[in-house]
DNA sequence: TAAAAACTATCAATAAAACTTATCATTATT
DNA sequence: AATAATGATAAGTTTTATTGATAGTTTTTA
């Protein structure tokens, strides 16, 4: 038994299909489909039911499947011994974040982070809650940021900041002459929201139960952009809740629709994510170390209370 | 990187001898040193410092190791995986056994084990306590049984039964006439006992710290029988206490100087140890089955509360 | 339903690697 | 200083992984 095999197993248990696995693992399929039947005999099981099209994993071939993906994962944590050591931080970094977070966030830690780490080639792309989840599990993404908590059994969260909410609330609405929002003020079928998990946190209100929250009778939603809610809600069709970020860089003209929580503000809380073999950890607590100083600076410079980063 | 490199440098790591542990590897010396050196230009860091003699392993080395055994260790556990699966309990198995449970417990379960599983290939070593848990993080054995709680870090603890000890006195010492012994009349200067692990459980009296007991100023004794204790306590050099197990065997002439003891009984535990990376579960699983089944046929057969095993 | 496409297995040839024997260099031991 | 022990190096051999070509299926398309 080889690690390469190893490899191979993986890749086409995730494509379900040799010849692409074999496109994937950069060699041609016959050595594919020789390594992983020298494994089979070796082991003398079928990890593959090949009769099934496309081809399925046998029940005892999802065992080593998941057994493989450990033992590939750990000797991926021998090159990370190595730079811990030597205090090296680079190499490839691919790293997952959903789209609310993207357009606030990245802009403000990015530059910092290349300067800092010039070695690390790091690769960003916008994704979904779901396949930020997948990619991890499968070893494609090594890193992610994403609205929390989550709860996977192989993913591990690290809180990066608390998001408060602000109202978006325009002149026909009930709301519009308070001046300060609470909590007891939101009617659930009133707000406009988007997909994504959003948590109040604390329980005050929990809307991750939500997953498409807007289900209005007139009107169902799946952009995943706050500029379409802040448009709707100038169409009066409800108040909305945008994070915090993004109301710097509203227009001028439509800040006056911005309220405030009191206290207890609803927040949404924005986490590192990776898998919970810890692989390339330096530099995800590279980018966390980063990430953090950013927020504490926005601290600073902002409103002390509006994010509010975990005590450590 | 391979597995076979990493089981080439855990076997240098543990022989320090590039030759020897050649040997052990089943290849030659050029062999083994190529591939090590191929491993340590891969990762861009030196493993062994070969300037020492014996060969140490530098600091990045001791790390490597580690994670290497892991790899290796999580590797095995591919064929365990299988094995599992086809419900095959077979191969080679490597078991340690300390001195002073070996002659009385071994008997018992083993004609009833090989029977029941007759493909296992069972390898039986007396050894120390301390050279069972080198073995055991070594991957040299499988499974031990030993006196315990030792907690360990890498070795996990299956306890198998309580057995009571059974004091042994001979008519010069002044307990001789109590027909049963309470712990509170035991005096610790008094009692002559062997090196290894005697813990009376429950914090009752805990000589778990006595690692060399008989440290009298007349005499040390590092004798590993109880065969020993006996005759020192016929020549009047004070009691001593026996394993309820080895008290089954004693001559007639000599059992009317057992006492046993009134509740709470001191006892020593007695677990099934193996690594934490829980390799080749199946067959301890089943070793621990038939020696617990033996143990309840103890019960049924003589007294009932002489042997406690563990409630589950 | 026949033809085309997609996909995996097999075979022979080749490139890469792991391994061996022989030998050298260096470091301990006598 | 001689000897033994030990690891590195070199050249040659064996083994293994990989490739390109192709055959055999199954699925899709026309």
């Amino acid at each position: 038994m080889t690690i390469t095999q190893l490899q191979y197993v993986l890749a086409v248990a995730e494509h379900q299909n040799f010849t692409l696995a074999a496109q994937k693992s950069f060699v041609t399929q016959p050595t594919l489909s020789m390594q992983i039947q020298k494994l089979e005999d070796e082991l003398e099981i079928q990890i593959f039911d090949r009769s099934k099209k496309p081809i399925q994993l046998t029940e005892i071939g999802k065992k080593i499947v998941e057994q493989a993906r450990n033992i590939v994962n750990e000797s991926g944590r021998m090159q990370d011994i190595v730079d811990q050591q030597k205090g090296f931080i680079g190499g490839e970094f691919k790293l997952g974040i959903i789209p609310t977070i993207m357009p606030t966030l990245l802009p403000m830690f990015l530059k910092t982070f290349i300067k800092k780490y010039p070695k690390v080639n790091l690769k960003i792309e916008e994704l979904t809650t779901e396949t930020i989840i997948k990619r991890l599990n499968e070893g494609h993404l090594d890193a992610a940021i994403a609205a929390t908590p989550l709860g996977y059994e192989q993913i591990k969260e690290r809180v990066l900041y608390y998001e408060p909410f602000v109202g978006y609330i325009t002149e026909n609405h009930r709301l519009y002459h308070k001046k300060e929002l609470e909590t007891s003020d939101l009617d659930i079928d009133d707000i406009l929201l988007l997909e994504d998990g959003h948590c109040f946190r604390d329980g005050v209100i929990n809307l991750c139960k939500t997953p498409r929250a807007i289900t209005d009778d007139h009107f169902q939603l799946e952009s995943g952009s706050f500029e379409t809610l802040i448009k709707l809600s100038n169409e009066d069709l409800g108040m909305t809740l945008l994070p915090y970020l993004h109301t710097l860089d509203i227009k001028e003209s439509e800040r006056k629709y911005l309220r405030h929580f009191a206290e207890p503000r609803p927040a949404r809380e924005v986490s590192l994510l990776f898998h919970k073999s810890e692989l390339k950890m330096q530099i995800i607590e590279a980018l966390r170390g980063v990430i953090m100083g950013i927020v504490r600076g926005a601290i600073a410079f902002h409103n002390v209370e509006i994010i509010s980063p975990v005590q450590s």
